[in-house]
DNA sequence: TCTCATCGTTATACACTGTATAGTGTTGTT
DNA sequence: AACAACACTATACAGTGTATAACGATGAGA
């Protein structure tokens, strides 16, 4: 029963402000932290040192404790992990241009770029406990409001949330590489790799035609290209649930 | 100069393959292993215990080495993951349908969903090294092949990459998630998360009726659900690159 | 053939991680 | 007044990746 505790306490304080009671009685001395406090830290240090720095002690000494007082607050790591990705992710309102399907799937996923642009470690967490807190829910929830609008069979909309979040994902992913590799410099390890690919294998371009045919974003540009990708995933997304099956604007 | 050394001498083993010289005149002791065999032994351990029982001691231990032992072979544990990914990660042959094109998609994308069957852990690891190395430029480039023969603008091409290799990576994770759950047992934090959530708020269906009237693959058929959501996907890929400008098969 | 730089391999050590455990002191309930 | 519950600290432990130094085997240059 102490595991199923945890479970309930965790998802009790994921809930916690959307009218979660934080159950029975308490005796002990008062909590000198709340848990927004020591989630506002883990977010302060993700966003400062990256996922990579984001340990229990930096959390901790952030906030003036020691490493084991966070347990009270946010229980395992893995549920601190948790319990800070649904912290820094509200969802912000914003009008339906309802001008097409394609534009607002791709207002929602400039949304969550802008999301991603300031928390980027967001993108680095496993997608597969994205489902968890309550803003996690609303963002899907939001997404899902759009299809209904536009009258997507409902067989493809689990289809169109993945592809559509995972893009913005990738998208922002490799726009946080580009940032990286051009502000801190230690981490154009990925530039590295690919001038030393072309110089060892040398004919590359003529092994993978169609993979250097691929527009290159320029180096000046990489800020925009995000951007356009989503815009080209919610493009292609939207016109194929057209063809499969969507209404007029409701 | 010697950090860039490292990375020459990465990508020389990562294509070691295809042609990459193996550089420069040997002079100390014989290496008793292959590079092979190290990464056969790293693939092992991580088919057996997860990307969380990778450890350099672990695969260490299996060859009958030190733990140090293998920085000779494989380098960093970064380099050791990237080639361990490249080297499960061969492109199987397998002939076009050719009837459309979201059924070349699809098989595309059924085929790297075996792939991901058979190694769970390459769908958990970062997406944004995943261009690296040839085995992973193989299966790129067999999509665009896809993509070539039907037509597809250029434009849209990044996208719909990005897009289908993102959706099958997300199904072989709830895949694989299952596939957990309904066997050690230990790993069911998932499905008590989720009953521990519908417990704790209550009204969860009325506050989200859109994520709630998603249609839910029923506990027996979660073996055909990633395969059909692939499909899905491919569907609708398939008609929008269509509607946006595809021609007849080549 | 002798010499020496080179490289595979081991052993040890270090900083760091998450967290189990025991103990201390404060609080509310009985 | 007594006790259970709880926040918090200090310590400890098993891991992790890897830097470093030493040891031995090897091949090239003299």
């Amino acid at each position: 029963m102490g595991a199923e505790d945890a479970v309930d306490a965790h998802v009790r304080r994921l809930w916690r402000h959307r009218g979660a009671e934080p159950a029975g009685p308490r005796r002990g001395p008062r909590p000198r932290l709340t848990v927004d406090e020591v989630l506002d830290a883990a977010v302060e240090v993700a966003d400062a040192q990256g996922l990579g720095g984001l340990s229990t002690r930096a959390v901790a000494t952030r906030l003036g404790l020691s490493a084991m007082a966070l347990y009270p607050y946010v229980g395992t790591k893995e549920h601190l992990l948790a319990l800070a990705e649904d912290h820094a992710s509200p969802l912000p309102p914003w009008p339906d241009r309802a001008s097409s399907l394609a534009d607002d799937l791709t207002t929602w996923g400039e949304h969550l770029l802008d999301l991603y642009a300031r928390h980027p470690w967001l993108a680095e967490l496993p997608w597969a406990d994205a489902a968890g807190g309550p803003n996690q829910q609303d963002w899907l929830e939001r997404l899902l409001e759009i299809l209904e609008r536009w009258d997507a069979r409902p067989e493809s909309r689990a289809a169109v949330v993945t592809a559509l979040y995972a893009v913005v994902r990738a998208a922002a992913q490799t726009s946080a590489s580009y940032a990286r590799a051009g502000a801190s410099g230690d981490d154009r390890a990925w530039l590295a790799r690919a001038d030393a690919t072309r110089r060892v294998v040398g004919d590359l371009a003529e092994r993978y035609p169609l993979a250097a045919a691929l527009p290159q974003h320029a180096a000046q540009d990489w800020r925009d290209a995000p951007r356009a990708s989503v815009r080209h995933v919610a493009e292609v997304l939207g016109r194929g649930l057209e063809a499969t099956g969507v209404r007029s604007p409701g």
